[in-house]
DNA sequence: CCCTGGTGCTTAACCGATTGACCGCTTGGG
DNA sequence: CCCAAGCGGTCAATCGGTTAAGCACCAGGG
């Protein structure tokens, strides 16, 4: 019995007949050109050992016949995946919400539009989780590399990685010597908004940040902690939450409340400053007239919300798109590097003024 | 010389020197229980072939190792991808603002979860792009299904399927006879939002749609009007917008600052009735006092704005994942059939009120 | 004692592409 | 005139699995 009908899904057409597939393998075009499998690889691949003639003859019959490689046949030959992963270890919740993910994505397709690769996502809640999706994987063969976002402290991707070999990029800021990292310059731009309220008579600032254990959390908080030192604001810091409406609600309301509430805030994503701004509302505080507002990350929600949330600006796709180039060079045998993006803009809106006189 | 030093990236240790691919292979533990390949491979496959007694050694051993099967091996032998496509046909701009694609993805992602299939994702920004990676996909053989979402009135990406015979499920109101539907219940959620607002003493009640072309936008348009009619309300209409909040700002403040404004509107996603939201501001129009808004698709942005949004609530992810089983059903060879989700919910919140008196 | 029928393996073909080794033919140099 | 080199191919092994077919062995029945 022809083992193909037995163990493949038969296609058959709409009379249930069974019929041929129709995608072509190396072999149809070898018959169709009267050369071996080898010559027509040859051909296709741009590879020395065939005349021009049949080269020309090949190429045009694959093209007649609308021949793409097998993707198995071909990773198993030469034991690439052409696929890199990304995980995206972040409650489904929350991931609508924040625009990080999605830019990110959209650079990355940017980076692997009309290559052959492709892009293998999968979203996990659980940290434990996301290392066992690297190292299936990995062990499936299913990726040539990864991509690893949100960098923490001690990060067990990291080790794990390592160990594999498994080629990776990281987003994060040159942290690591031996994985290639792709960073935005947070510390100028967190300067630079310092200065910016400053600039405005603010003093009072408090910087609401994520979580600790981000790496980026940590070099944004250091940065406002220095800039604000270096131009003499001793009653600026930093409070922390979790990127979550409702934490940075509750951190505002606490702030805002307090004995001296500050006349400035810089928020770590835009979902806590907008929650913010609800928050000023509720407790009848005008803004931008007594309390100026930043956000991390620009996107629509800063632009719709009345009034329009000033906002840091970072180049998220652009930050993709390069991690993406850094890590089919790495896979390609290239050199490692780190790389530095385009740098962050401020881009001012009305929920910025100047310091309400006291 | 050894093909594998010549043709594969050489794995190599610290300290340069090359090292022995971790991974294990089916002759790994072939060799390690003393039996072939084969007899591990029925072993692993829980098919009858092997003794009780060989099958726990061989499991043992494959777990010990770590054993993964090698997907492309795997793929070429039984012609399947184990993974499906989702093309993603939106502009990276926009796609950051709207929660529904990544909360598809996410529950497309916990159907997925614990399964051998993975998710190949595509962003794309025109539809013929999105044909030609639904054609390289199946021509490369690099899924075994695909995911179609925003459907159109005669959808060449309908065909296309058909004519490739690549196994899909549409999420769309069933208007195909051949190809499994998965949607949620529109029409009667459109209903109940016309006589929420009609109890509410609205009258003149304006839908803001989305683009005439996608299928959805028909039948909630159809519903609206239908349920307008019932309820006597004839001076409720429909305009048309692209989703976006530039052009739903436009739209809605030509129709607040025309003759008869309405007192109620309905957009078909967040983002717009957002951005309705801060043209009524402008306008100095006071939500809900003068005008209430209805949002098609709850998101964190509704809840963050003053006043909140009153908005339908759809099982997207619900949706995506119901897609998925089905997919994986078709896949598997079983009997396709339309399937509707739980409905949607009408999440009352601050944007809507009653109607003003005249 | 031979024949039959399971059981429990092994063997080898196969999936579709890649690639080192090899081979026959032409051409040119000594 | 003969041999070497180069050109343009073919051949076959290989990647890591799956599976039909075959085969050795043992038990039981006639």
């Amino acid at each position: 019995m022809d083992r193909t009908s037995a163990t493949r899904l038969p296609v058959i057409n709409s009379e249930g007949e069974r019929v041929r597939d129709k995608r072509p393998t190396i072999s149809d075009i070898a018959k169709a050109a009267g050369v071996s499998t080898g010559a027509v690889s040859y051909a296709l691949n741009g590879r020395p050992g065939v005349s021009d003639a049949t080269r020309k003859r090949v190429v045009e019959i694959a093209d007649r016949l609308g021949w793409v490689p097998s993707s198995a046949a071909r990773s198993l030959s030469d034991g690439r995946a052409n696929a890199i992963g990304l995980v995206v270890d972040r409650p489904a919740r929350e991931l609508g919400v924040e625009p990080f993910f999605v830019q990110l994505i959209a650079g990355i397709q940017d980076a692997l539009a009309d290559g052959p690769t492709a892009l293998l996502l999968q979203v996990t809640d659980d940290a434990t989780a996301e290392l066992e999706a690297y190292r299936r994987w990995w062990a499936g063969r299913r990726v040539d590399g990864v991509l690893l976002a949100d960098l923490r402290d001690d990060d067990r991707r990291v080790e794990l990685v390592r160990e594999l070999g498994l080629p990776t990029v990281v987003l994060a800021e040159p942290v690591l010597p031996d994985l290639p990292c792709v960073w935005t310059d947070d510390e100028s731009a967190v300067s630079e908004v310092v200065e910016y309220l400053a600039a405005l008579g603010h003093r009072r600032i408090v910087r609401v940040a994520g979580p600790t254990t981000f790496v980026h959390t940590q070099i944004r908080s250091n940065a406002f902690t220095a800039a604000a030192g270096r131009l003499g604001l001793h009653e600026a810091r930093v409070v922390h939450a979790d990127y979550s409406d409702e934490v940075a609600a509750r951190v505002t309301r606490r702030v805002l409340t307090s004995g001296e509430p500050p006349t400035a805030m810089v928020f770590d994503n835009d979902v806590m400053a907008v929650s913010a701004l609800a928050v000023a509302h509720e407790l009848g505080i005008p803004v931008p007239d007594r309390l100026s507002l930043v956000a991390w990350d620009d996107s629509a929600l800063c632009r719709l919300v009345r009034p329009a949330l000033t906002a840091v600006r970072r180049p998220i796709a652009e930050r993709g798109a390069t991690a993406v180039r850094l890590l089919l060079d790495v896979i390609g045998g290239g050199e490692a590097a780190h790389v530095k993006t385009s740098d962050p803009e401020l881009v001012p809106r009305s929920s910025t003024g100047p310091a309400p006189r006291p």
